[in-house]
DNA sequence: TTGAAAGCGTTACCAG
DNA sequence: CTGGTAACGCTTTCAA
């Protein structure tokens, strides 16, 4: 039952252990049928380097933390499976991090990252996120930060151009014929959450219309909550942009129960375009975010981070998911 | 920008490498004044232990392996939320793994599992784990299997009593007035699936009704799929019960764009009772799991398991979540 | 191409 | 209670 390490391969070999090391880490430095002759035994003994032990003689391991909120919003539990897999097609072991929105946690596992010798780390969005805490911790700046719109352009990012996925929202329900069209932003504190605000505000006005923020009073569940709002306005908005596809769910779901129906009686559209969406009743139309390609990018603009280039700034545009929730305005 | 190491530390505080360790290891074993000053040092300094270097000399890490097959399913993510939270009140670090379904990949990550000199692990059934191969490779066989029955005694595990679960639906729709009441398998290939059509199965049997099992066609989406075998019944049933929330949402789903509402044409009642059927349309009734206490009682389990003591095989009752989306039946 | 030796950051044992 | 020393499993000079 015990650990077979490095020099009981090259005891059974009949080698050196610096030799087996050079068998594994960089086979071109040893013959052919010495290396040969390594890996058999290696296999043989079911032996496998120890990535620790490599990492803390290396100073650097194949150890990426992914820093999300909420694995439980289907938003980031999709992030973490696209970015999984890219990172292991790129020979990275990804770690999951769950802050619970919790800043200090996040920070944690920010500078935990160094004592992991992570070559590089993601952090998606925390609502609450110390971005400047996080850059005064982060390991060498080798932070690579998702869809979150980041002034300091010394941290890489992806980000999903919310802004022309509002416009994409908006243009959608006016070209439907609706003119009263809500906005529900929902938990707000993200930037890209400030984004599709602003980016609602001016939407509205390039179309002329008046814009109509529907938040939930503090302390009530959002679902009722926001409805209360919509019901209290003295021209009822015929449509309601919500800031991401659960609180679209909620929001649906509580029309249900005050007797209003979607799309016949409101239009709502959400904004993720999560596949769960398509299995709501009814379907939701969505302002979809390419999430695979936000983890791909992720890892990438990781790569070049430790390959010293200068920090990107990638910016992926989002599409219009059009389902059934959306609907002509019929006065 | 260089990394601080325990000699900085042992040094600047004037005394050996072996007392900061102990200052922070053992505590106790230096005495109160030394031990206050090397831990003022070691603040100042911005010093905290290498938990890599730490594994690897003690042998021992705090590293916990989740395995999972889907983070993307509300369940497992749930669960990943929750068993994290637990695994920090104990002082261990959770690492998430997705297998994506691939029992390769379950067994890779419970054979690395060693190379982290983690205390145990943790899985969450894959549907087509193989677990002849996953006992073989298991670290001295300190793993945790949540919600899957085991046979082998030897294996430690948390489930829930699903069979009791079914009972729950199956009495809730009979006393209802439902006397033809579907079962939707879903993807089968889990023991927990397999336990829940067995007992429904039984239940029927104990009502006295005809046991009915909506497969979908091999190929076509389950949605679809089920509904396509629901009509195609002589005698249409009345309810459905579905072996998880997900293939609840679908079958709702593609009930509606077939013109079918639930409650009114068809009760359903999903599985799992997650949160996100409240905000469903109906809001899903639903076999609520006690997903916190799987991960808490996992990672008690677990710390069992170290301790030296027999493997336990702990049941957990599941509760009936009644919501909107069943109702009395009305011929 | 291979071997020898030193060292990554820590802990455990043994002296004192 | 504290210091010294060896060791965990591996990599990386440097020689041979």
């Amino acid at each position: 039952m015990a650990e077979i390490s490095i020099d009981d391969v090259a005891d059974a070999a009949g080698v050196h252990r610096s030799t087996v090391s050079r068998a594994f880490s960089r086979p071109s430095a040893v013959r052919t049928a010495t290396r040969e002759h390594v890996l058999r035994i290696a296999a043989e003994l079911g032996y496998s380097m120890n990535p620790l032990a490599q990492a803390l003689r290396r100073g650097s391991s194949n150890l990426v933390p992914l820093i999300v909120p909420d694995i439980t919003n289907p938003f980031f539990a999709e992030l973490a499976r696209t970015t999984t897999a890219a990172a292991e097609a790129h020979g990275y072991q990804l770690m999951l991090c769950i802050t619970d929105g919790d800043t200090g946690q996040t920070a944690d596992y920010v500078t935990s990252m160094h004592s992991m010798f992570s070559p590089f780390g993601i952090v998606a969005p925390s609502t609450r996120v110390d971005l400047e805490a996080l850059r005064r911790y982060a390991f060498q700046n080798r932070v690579v930060v998702i869809d979150r719109v980041e002034d300091d352009p010394s941290v890489p990012t992806v980000t999903v151009d919310s802004a022309h996925g509002v416009d994409l929202a908006v243009d959608h329900l006016f070209e439907l014929g609706h003119r009263r069209i809500a906005y529900a932003p929902g938990i707000v504190g993200t930037y890209t959450a400030q984004d599709r605000w602003d980016a609602y505000g001016r939407a509205a006005e390039r179309h002329g219309i008046l814009p109509v923020i529907l938040e939930a009073a503090p302390g009530v569940e959002l679902g009722p909550g926001i409805v209360d709002h919509l019901l209290s306005e003295s021209v009822r908005p015929s449509a309601i942009i919500a800031s991401n596809d659960l609180i679209a769910f909620a929001i649906i779901s509580e029309l249900g129960t005050r007797g209003l129906t979607v799309p016949g009686d409101v239009s709502v559209i959400g904004f993720d375009g999560l596949d769960l969406g398509a299995h709501f009743n009814p379907r939701l139309t969505s302002v979809r975010q390419p999430i695979a390609d936000l983890g791909r990018i992720a890892i990438e603009l990781g790569e070049s981070l430790i390959a010293g280039a200068p920090p990107d700034h990638v910016v992926l545009e989002p599409s219009l998911l059009i389902r059934s929730s959306t609907q002509k305005f019929a006065s």
